[in-house]
DNA sequence: CGAAGGCGGTGAATCGATGCAACGGCGTCG
DNA sequence: CGACGCCGTTGCATCGATTCACCGCCTTCG
């Protein structure tokens, strides 16, 4: 069926061995074999099979993404930051999307585990560390991304989201708002659970301002919007003159329902921010505030974290990275 | 190292065969012998190698899948609509991104074939037919995605995209537009010639309308900002009084340049449309208009194709699936 | 002149799951 | 009572690339 290396050696009127040594260290070969072995190659237009190849190097060249939602672009580009990079080692990234459900993520780790991938990088739901560390028991290396350091035993690149919180809602409390509502959801994504501790912490840092926490089932533009609607909806002097958003997508679903409106103006009744800064958010109805995240240095880090981790074994000292994000300020909050 | 089905084997005291019947058809197997293998798999916990079983199966499980621009949410809602329809077949999806290159484009078809994938989807680059003629040939089936039915030989899924550039022109000349600006580009990108090509048929059907090229040299916000910069810096005499942006991108990317002037309106001075309908079009500064495509669907429709291909060989008789676009008006062609 | 060493090349064993031909034991039927 | 058939199980060959111990040949040097 295929042509497989036996083909060429018989065509070239060498071994097999010698057609694996001119794939992969062809300076052991004779350049005149070479050449007589990469002239069989091309005219049966041989190509390896890297299936075979795996099973006999017992490791693939592939890393497993498992992301919350692909949908998001936060970790769209992440993904991208790291495929780059593990371009750059010659291998491959499978990316799955956990939806933010612990039945997907399963699937995708029982998949990454049978094809014996090289590493896992996942940003995990809350309950999910058991099995990530029955994973690296397996002997699959495992980084996390944008999650913190608190979870024992792994490496992890993250960015201070108690801090980002603390800087959207220390924002919004210096352009004089005090009624600040929190939309996002839910809580047991880390993520979420940090920025709303950070906005906690900066409310106490400041008298006279209070904060209202709106659950959401999950973090979308249309849960946003639904959100955003019931807000729209109350009478005034129940409605908050600020929004703080879990993240850009659920900022930017608040924003359509508030603006579809039409009654209330942005950010003169209420101010907006969001979170993830996301190429969108400068082009929104408003122009959102944000708070910014490196996010393609993110992916690429935690390759990096996962390649060391491969070399030096599962004991080798677990690093973390955490980058601090930025506030971005645009009209959302400001106005023109 | 790691558990195969040798100690499985041992430890349930039956031969590998068994095991491997109890693992594929366990009908086969005397319920008292599968329990015990259940039983020995559980306590060792055995992952079965699924890159051993693709190397006997001569076919992997995977399905290679290369689009233009991951950073597009057309094409993310198309690898999730692909990837949902392939996961129903217990199939995976890698995810591969040209960015509009051929050296990037031609690295992933490398990849794939070494990985004997069982097939490939791509949103192709113009000269790329050659390329996929030859994977055909290799035996690995191909689909086309966004591209239409004039490629011999291949089955495709794709929207009629010069009844969507002539959906978005004729709306424009319909509102009284006469100086039109198309922005996009390459041109050598199938979509993007086509769009053009409905516009110009559009343009043709109206007297006394105009079209301008303005071509970009990729499909991003970045360079349609810089060509709406380019637009917003002409005399008033020279503007369009509107523009057809090739997707809703480069449409964003025109929009934040002509608002930011805060001296030009959208769409009092200039109507602006944009194609592909993505989440965020909806919640741009100001809602833009644009041209629908069913995303997801054409993923799942290229994974049913190329299923089906594979099931009965690559003679089988070529489907072609065109979907037609849809107009859907919004604040930036018809005010408020 | 013979032993040692270097070099290019060989070919069989290996990775782990699969599937098939063969086998043994047991019940049935002539 | 022997032949036959059935069924569950076995054991080995197989997929294709890699790797390593080994081989033959030529050079070099004591």
């Amino acid at each position: 069926m295929s042509i497989s290396v036996r083909d060429v050696a018989a065509l070239a009127g060498v071994s097999v061995g010698t057609v694996s040594n001119v794939l992969n260290r062809p300076e052991k070969v004779t350049p005149e074999t070479v050449g007589r072995v990469q002239a069989a190659i091309d005219s049966l237009g041989f190509v390896r099979n890297d299936v075979a190849r795996q099973l006999r190097a017992g490791r693939s060249r592939t890393i497993g993404l498992v992301v919350l939602d692909v949908g998001n672009p936060f970790f769209t580009d992440l993904a991208r930051g790291a495929e780059d990079e593990a371009a750059d080692a010659n291998l491959t990234v499978i990316l799955g999307n956990s939806d933010e459900t612990i039945a997907r993520e399963d699937a995708y780790l029982d998949l990454f585990e049978e094809q014996r991938v090289l590493g896992v990088l996942i940003s995990p739901l809350a309950d999910s560390m058991e099995r990530l560390v029955r994973l690296r028991e397996r002997g699959i290396p495992t980084v996390l991304v944008d999650r913190g350091t608190e979870n024992g035993g792994f490496s992890s690149v993250s960015v201070d989201d108690v801090a980002g919180g603390h800087l959207a809602v220390a924002h919004l409390a210096s352009i004089g708002r005090t009624r600040i509502a929190f939309v996002g959801g839910p809580q047991s994504i880390r993520q979420v659970a940090d920025r709303l501790s950070g906005a906690r912490r900066a409310v106490d840092q400041h008298d006279g301002v209070t904060l209202e926490v709106i659950e959401v089932e999950s973090q979308s533009v249309l849960h946003g919007r639904t959100a955003g609607e019931a807000i729209r909806d109350r009478p005034e002097s129940e409605r908050p003159d600020a929004i703080f958003a879990a993240n850009d997508l659920i900022a930017v679903g608040v924003l359509q329902a508030l603006s579809m409106a039409g009654t209330l103006r942005v950010p003169e009744d209420i101010a907006l921010i969001g979170y993830d800064d996301i190429d969108f958010a400068s082009a929104a109805i408003v122009p959102l505030s944000s708070i910014r995240q490196p996010s393609a240095l993110i992916g690429s880090r935690a390759v990096e974290l996962l390649l060391r981790e491969v070399e030096h074994g599962a004991d080798f000292m677990h690093e973390h990275i955490v980058f601090q994000p930025q506030l971005v300020v645009r009209a959302s909050t400001v106005g023109a």
